[in-house]
RNA sequence: ACUGUAAAUCGCUCUGCCGCCUUUUUCCCACCCCGCCAUCGCGGCGGGGUGAGAUCGGGAGGAAAGUCCGGACAACACAGAGCACCGUACCACCUAACGGGUGGGUCCUGGCACGAAGGUGCCAGGAACAGAGAGUGUCGCAGAAAAUUACCGCCCCGUAUGGGGCAAGGGUGAAAACGUGCGGUAAGAGCGCACGGCGUCCUGGCGUAAGUCGGGAAGCGGAUAAACCUUACGGGUUGAAAUGCCACGUACACCUUGUUUCCACGCCCCGGCGUGGUGGUGUGUUGCUCGCACAUCGGCCUCCGGGCCGGCAAGGGGGGUAGGCAGCGCAGAAUUUCGCUGUGAAGCGGAAUCCAGAUAAAUGGCAGAGGCGUGUAGCUUCCUUCGGGAAACGGCGCGUGACAGAAUCCGGCUUACAGAUUUACAGUGCUU
RNA sequence: GGCUCCGUAGCUUAAUGGAUAGAGCAUCUGACUACGGAUCAGAAGGUUAGAGGUUCGAGUCCUCUCGGAGUCA
């Protein structure tokens, strides 16, 4: 399944927050990963249906000034999670374990493709 | 042909695979509600709603940007008046409206032509272009003087250094009291005259008007209004994080201000109550003043000044939530196109079309082809001062651009922009 | 998506439209000291965020651009 639909976005501002407050992070370059495990009974779970994690892209503006350059990249991101998000999925279910992610991207100038799916399957390894 | 400037138009196309957003296209499935039929029961048909899926369509810009103006739309406010504040500023027109646009006028700058010259005409570009003759202020340094001025100077009288007249020449400055010439005079000066310049007033022609071409009168004492200001016109405030509804959730806990004076009339248990008026306090009315509207209540104590408690009005501060629906793309100041009217902005009429709606925010990723640009082998032709240069064809490589991403919607303005095309103007070269 | 405001030396700031933009701290050089600090003397450092306009003259007035900050249900 190598979709990207509304129930795997991470929109929740309040889930968000306590992303930032309380979660772990590592970095796979050209990304910073923070995650946050999802207790079974947070009433946010509702939202997620089928998935077992829900992402959110943030480019910064300071780095990036213009519009155009952000969307792109984020765009790439979110193409290289999509297409490699199965492995993944499958640890995910394995420690039956539902999970809040965000990838920030920290580098300094405009990366290609290439480079930024490699950061994401290296994200993807070294998943704890 | 090339280069530059200005204006206008465009600002990559196609195919495959995997994805994203969207819906009153159609279909299918599940659940819920209503009606009818059938009934022991299972159920069948029709309509509506919700959710998931499939399918057919649609899916960023000329500036989507800056948020500089103007509206639509919405909420709140509003008996009204004055002042303040803010904005606009040659005239007419266009427009829903505008600080936008179109046309015209005036002035300035540059070029060309004509003329002995003052100047006149044509072309191009520019102008926040009302008023400095309503008032106030300011004008550093220099200079005698920066707005009713006299340093050097010129002239007359006296002759010693004084008294008086003048503003031509010199000098300072960004700016020095209409310009040139002649007369005039002791010397001079619009003091007089000729020609010219400048506005003001009266007046005639043309023009809707700004204005312009004449005639006459009295004149000529700087600049600055993007200094205060004057005049005319306009402006209620806040903006989709507005606003309405649903869901979740919390704290009427705390602090500050106000809660009243006098007069008249009536009642009675004779110091209280009621009514009316007046002022005070607080709040609202964009700011201020007037005016208007609302609140100004009850209890207890008292040394009769007032104090305390509760309620009410308003403000401060704090706590909770931060999810959804509407607003929101809607047949309209709509888009495309044709015709007519108008110098033009634009208007009127006909035909066709319905054309993005996301919300940590969709419109993408990979591969291939074409076109375009660019670099470099090669080859052909032409020119040659034999160093080389130009053009066409073309294999391979690279890039596909620049500025830049809708966020309620329109009309403008401003700013950014690789490259392509067209038109106009200017310059250079070649040919005739 | 709006609204409000700010920009002067490295930092903090001053300047009524008037000459070459003035201070303090910091920096550098010299003096003092055995050395350092403190002190004294001197120097350097400004496209007044950028561009255009008004004016004789602009940090100041006006317009546009750039950068930054605050605020809202």
């Amino acid at each position: 399944m190598r979709t990207f639909s509304t129930n795997e976005r991470l929109k929740s501002r309040k889930l968000i927050g306590r992303l930032f407050r309380e979660g772990n992070s590592y970095i796979a370059y050209p990304l910073r990963v923070v995650w946050l495990p999802v207790q079974p009974d947070d009433p946010a779970l509702a939202t997620f249906g089928e998935a077992r994690a829900q992402l959110a892209i943030s480019v910064p503006r300071r780095t990036f000034k213009t519009a155009v350059q952000r969307n792109r990249l984020k765009r790439r991101i979110r193409e290289a999670y999509r297409l490699n998000k199965q492995l993944f999925y499958e640890k995910l279910t394995a420690a039956d374990q539902h999970i809040a992610l965000m990838l920030v991207l920290v580098a300094k100038e405009e990366v290609p493709y290439a480079t930024i799916e490699a950061g994401v399957q290296k994200m993807i390894r070294k998943f704890p």
